[in-house]
DNA sequence: ACAATAGTGTCTCTTAGACAATATCGA
DNA sequence: TCGATATTGTCTAAGAGACACTATTGT
């Protein structure tokens, strides 16, 4: 019966430090693997938490200190191998978060770790972090994903440096800028420019209003572009 | 705890009939929603499924009487409210399988439903329907998802109806052929030709070996229902 | 003025679609 | 031969990338 299937959600938190990309990792306090480094994580509870995406946020909120990031819907990774409990089933989040709000969460537990370098993980988390980057990367060269990384405030050059790290390529600056006019996400502050260095400053954008994530995690799914 | 959570697996079944895109579904032996239609799916099993692939198999297998099709996971719908049951966990796969044999498949049970004209099912499996035509159609446009939905052989203007059914927009026939070149998926079948018709016969062709799937029938007789 | 980076104009090359010519069947 | 559809050739338009030019800051 179905009763006798472990029930988790993991959490693969994406972000940018140090110009390149990070997935988040925390000691687990319990067994098994008490005490190694694992994706944030945990049993649903059902009386708590509304569907999968809220136990998402959930383990988010508790095991990092993080609320309202982009996060989406990875995958069901199941089977009777991958918990040496029983036969389990971890409905898997990514979330994009920009550097400084990590940084800022205040969990000292929280590793970083470089995310194209993960060689073994606790479970099946280590194919979990590679399908994140491959979703991520696929999203990315089309879509408007990357913005997610950035903080509230960006210049285009910075941007486009966000997608530079994620694709691992270099872009072409009138390309990159054409395709971020056309996809009407982007809109200049009035007269706030990145100044400070002896060159010409850059303009500074933000996301529009509507494609902004704030306190709401109820629309999602909607990904523009 | 995680006991209380139903966990379950659900399948869109899309095939074409008749010229149009069609969605499997069969009328529910058991409550809720006894004798209603809904998509073909079932409680996990852990002492026989693998994982929760292997269980949307055995249900494609054991209610609709097919066997290896195009299958890939969909998503994973959850909460409080789509089961009057209680907390419940849908994992939810496409398949993709050629008319001919859904309809060799004598399941009588098997309704075919126009895939764009299901307005309510029980739970949230209208949801999941639209889900799966978003992510079909989405990935139509650059891949070759939509030869699943053609039988071992077709000519390419054969499989470019299928793609415009699919789209619901006519394609520019040599841009089709060109892309269709250049995926190099597809493999012409010496000297067999799709003749019989007063015109020019076309060319039949196949997909290449290491992207077929075998797709059969399950033998009659076995039915668990 | 100079160094350094931001932002833009324009050319070329690649690719997608339109159009039409040619090919091959049964009647 | 004719009607019908398959297949291919080629022209044109749209989009992506390369390159270089202009713009604006601090020193």
């Amino acid at each position: 019966m179905s009763s006798k299937i472990i029930c988790s959600v993991d959490v693969v938190l994406l972000t940018l430090s140090n110009s390149s990309l990070k997935v988040a990792l925390l000691e687990r306090d319990h067994d098994p693997f008490r005490g190694v480094l694992a994706l944030p994580g945990g049993f649903i509870h059902p009386d708590e938490d509304q569907d999968t995406e809220a136990a998402a946020a959930r383990m988010l909120r508790d095991k990092a200190g993080i609320q309202s990031p982009y996060l989406e819907q990875l995958g069901t990774f199941s089977g009777r191998g991958r918990d040496p409990r029983g036969w389990s089933l971890s409905v898997s989040y990514y979330a994009l978060v920009p550097g400084a709000v990590v940084q800022a969460s205040e969990r000292p537990g929280i590793v970083l770790h470089p995310a194209d370098d993960v060689d073994w993980l606790p479970f099946d988390h280590a194919q979990i972090v590679r399908a994140a980057l491959t979703r991520v990367r696929d999203k990315s060269s089309y879509s408007s994903l990357p913005v997610y990384l950035c903080g509230d405030t960006f210049t285009l050059p910075e941007l486009q440096t966000v997608y530079e790290i994620l694709l691992g390529e270099p872009i072409n600056k009138v390309s990159f800028r054409r395709k971020m006019d056309e996809l009407e996400i982007l809109e200049p502050i009035p007269g706030a420019q990145k100044a400070g260095k002896a060159h010409r400053p850059a303009q500074l954008y933000r996301l529009r209003k509507q494609f902004r994530r704030k306190l709401s995690l109820t629309d999602r799914g909607i990904n523009p572009g």
